[in-house]
DNA sequence: CAAGTGCCTTTATC
DNA sequence: AGATAAAGGCACT
């Protein structure tokens, strides 16, 4: 199947699974494998053409943020030199919509990890403890169910290099397989009311709650701060902070709460309510740096 | 090649 | 409230 992509709307294949918002996607030759939910499927983009097997065209559309107004979006967070630079240079870079469950064990391992680090964690815990799926010859891994993870012994995470993070991961999963995660209903609660219901769950913190919002819960204001954002308002944005909380923020410690609070509130008021499309073109463009 | 530094942070403790 | 330390282990230099 393939979808044809309209000029006016941009996408690049290439930027959106390569930008570090997803850590499940492997490129072989000119295709890219991937497990979404239940299944596994390859896709490719050659111009203006995306050809893709084993998915729906509607799956595709929505998984790879199609149907976001990408050019009104960039119009909108379009607010200086530095943001266009990063737009202009990854034109088509998309947020993915994924899933809720998997984002949030996602990003609950991402803490403190780089991303080659992070790709393996997840790879493990899926071969571990996910479901054999065939496909074009090869074997893919489904992302395990909640009730598979709350049942995983500390040892067996450890094996997943998960480190101090698999006692989150174990009662964020029994929360999980309880019944008391519900992704509907987080979409439908405003942003900050959504976030403070993340942040009940074990090993999730302001900065993988906001993940958890904008990568897999249409949550688009959510503005994420990592070290990587940090240093893109340390390079680029220290006019619009006091010179006392630039100094603050400068050094090698991790942010406070306090300072999280006001760098998240920056991006949201500054770029307005895509701020979180904002954040990645940011990230990507400080990390490729 | 070894050793040091850093990693898309959160939590516990003071 | 606000600062500080501790927490796997891998990846990169």
């Amino acid at each position: 199947m393939e979808i044809r992509l309209n000029s006016l709307k941009p996408f690049n294949l290439d930027y959106t699974l390569c930008c570090g918002q997803a850590f499940r996607w492997d490129k072989q030759g000119e295709w890219w494998f991937g497990v979404v939910r239940d299944k596994a499927f390859r896709i490719r983009q050659t111009g203006n053409k995306l050809e893709f097997e084993n998915a729906n065209a509607a799956f595709v559309k929505n998984y790879f943020g199609l149907e976001h107004d990408l050019a009104a979006i960039s119009q909108r967070i379009n607010r200086d030199e530095h943001i266009k630079h990063a737009l202009n240079k990854f034109r088509g870079l998309r947020i993915l919509g994924q899933d809720p469950w998997e984002c949030l064990i996602s990003y609950i391992c991402a803490t403190y990890k780089n991303i080659p680090a992070i790709k393996q964690m997840i790879t493990k815990l899926s071969r571990k403890f996910g479901e054999k799926t065939s496909f074009e010859k090869n074997e893919f891994y489904t992302f395990p169910t909640p009730e598979k993870l709350a049942k995983a012994t500390r040892a067996e995470l450890a094996q997943c290099g998960l480190g101090y993070r698999a006692k989150y991961v174990t009662e964020t999963s029994k929360i999980v397989a309880k019944g008391d995660f519900d992704p509907e209903n987080l979409e439908k609660m405003p942003y900050e009311e959504a976030r403070r219901t993340l942040l009940a769950f074990p090993g999730v913190g302001l900065k993988v709650a906001d993940c958890v919002l904008l990568f897999s819960l249409n949550k688009f204001e959510a503005f994420p701060v990592d070290v990587w954002v940090k240093r893109v308002v340390l390079r680029y944005y220290t006019k619009n902070f006091s010179a006392e909380f630039v100094t603050k923020i400068s050094g090698k410690k991790p942010i406070s709460t306090a300072e999280y609070l006001k760098l998240n509130l920056f991006g949201r008021r500054y770029f307005g309510k895509f701020a979180g499309y904002a954040q990645e073109y940011l990230y990507h463009y400080e990390r490729s740096m």
